[in-house]
DNA sequence: AACTATTGATAAAC
DNA sequence: TGTTTATCAATAGTT
């Protein structure tokens, strides 16, 4: 229910994994209030974003939809259990350890470190992931390159036809001008002069068209709005 | 959201009371899941009908998200009272947990996945910090490599070195087999076929000395004892 | 954060 | 409870 359908899985792009959480989180929390209004029903809702922080809602209160909850399953009286329950965070931790150590590993083999271990079979794995990685990045580098470079070359021809059209109408105008000028004085010299002078810049101008635009994507932190200003004002 | 809109109020009919509940407990649980996928968030969900029927959803375990809150929010230790012990593990489980959360996000980004929030300096970073590793890796493999073809050298060298002196010994033993037969039997023509044939055929593995070896260096699977063996028995 | 095109949820009816 | 359908609500992508 968006502009397109998405797959239920983790969003990757990880701002718009905090916009999407932001967003679905209220919604949740905005739907559970109405079932337990409609419904007449506890209801409790505890939601940790992937950064720890802690957002909940309770149509009671969030002790008593635990206690309700605890009372109804009994087994987990065992959980209340100090020893077993220091148990079990002993052996949490200790799993999550061993995957920390685990990927600690891997990350020190991506980034190049301790291969000492490793025999030719294992490099060669190693080496053509990383080329994977890096063609992957490299791609996504020269999108954004090639994107910003259309972007630019699309606002550099958008100003550069505001020119042509500005021009255009300057050169109407002088023509105008010199129409106007021609009756009241009746001389030639002054069409001759500024009139042809006009013309000559205006076409000018035109040719050299595609120039300005190639020369901003050589030098993307320059604007091209900002010539096109410059020449224009 | 359906025929028509209704007030957020206690659904009074009994019979489209329970039917909503059904309707909208499904929805909710089912939005639940997808916000704990979609945003690698940890959900916990509880909903106690009027009936005091229970339905829950969590995305680790409810036990998990029951700590996780406790754990928070500290003014609930009366709650459970747990030892400072069962708290001390709690911390290290959360402190784990995310340092492998960062450490993961990490990975991703070398192994050339979700790259989409990155600009073009990040990008850039991140495929220079590849490139190294990569010479990195390639160095380790060509030493290897090295060192195996070194290996393989030594012993094609002391293998072949043997087999020259075998064919020395038993080029002295058929000579002085010759001089026996001459002995024995004054002939000539035993002197001049096999005992010429064998004398070329020593000389001629002497001078390709060097060539098995090679050999040998390009199809590493194939151990140089192998032949040499077949050679000499 | 605001906007809107689109999908998704669901109230009503069976 | 399941299915269908008309309708409203949520939200994905965009600005």
């Amino acid at each position: 229910m968006g502009r397109g359908k998405i797959a239920i899985r983790r969003i990757e792009n990880s701002t718009s994994r905090q916009v999407t959480f932001s967003k679905r989180r209220k919604g949740l929390i905005k739907k559970a209030k109405e079932l337990a209004i409609l419904c007449d029903a506890e209801v409790g809702l505890v939601i940790f974003s992937s950064t720890g922080k802690l957002y909940e809602f309770a149509s009671t209160s969030m002790k008593q939809v635990f206690e309700r909850y605890n009372d109804l399953k009994e087994d987990h009286q065992q959980l209340l259990n100090p020893p077993s329950e220091v148990k079990f965070w002993q052996r949490e931790a200790s799993m999550l350890r061993q995957q920390l150590h685990n990927l600690q590993e891997n990350h020190r083999l991506l980034m190049g470190e301790q291969l000492y271990g490793l025999n030719v079979k294992e490099l060669q794995n190693l080496e053509n992931q990383l080329e994977m990685s890096l063609r992957c990045i490299r791609l996504k580098k020269e999108q954004i390159l090639t994107d910003e470079i259309q972007e630019l070359n699309r606002k550099g021809t958008m100003v550069h036809q505001e020119n042509v059209e500005l021009y255009k109408k300057i050169n109407a105008i002088r023509q105008e001008n010199m129409e106007l000028h021609k009756k009241a004085y009746g001389s030639r010299d002054v069409n001759e002069t500024s009139g042809n002078a006009f013309i000559q810049y205006s076409l000018n101008n035109g040719e050299d068209s595609h120039i300005p635009v190639h020369l901003q994507l050589s030098q993307p932190a320059q604007r091209p709005s900002d010539t096109s200003e410059r020449t224009t004002s």
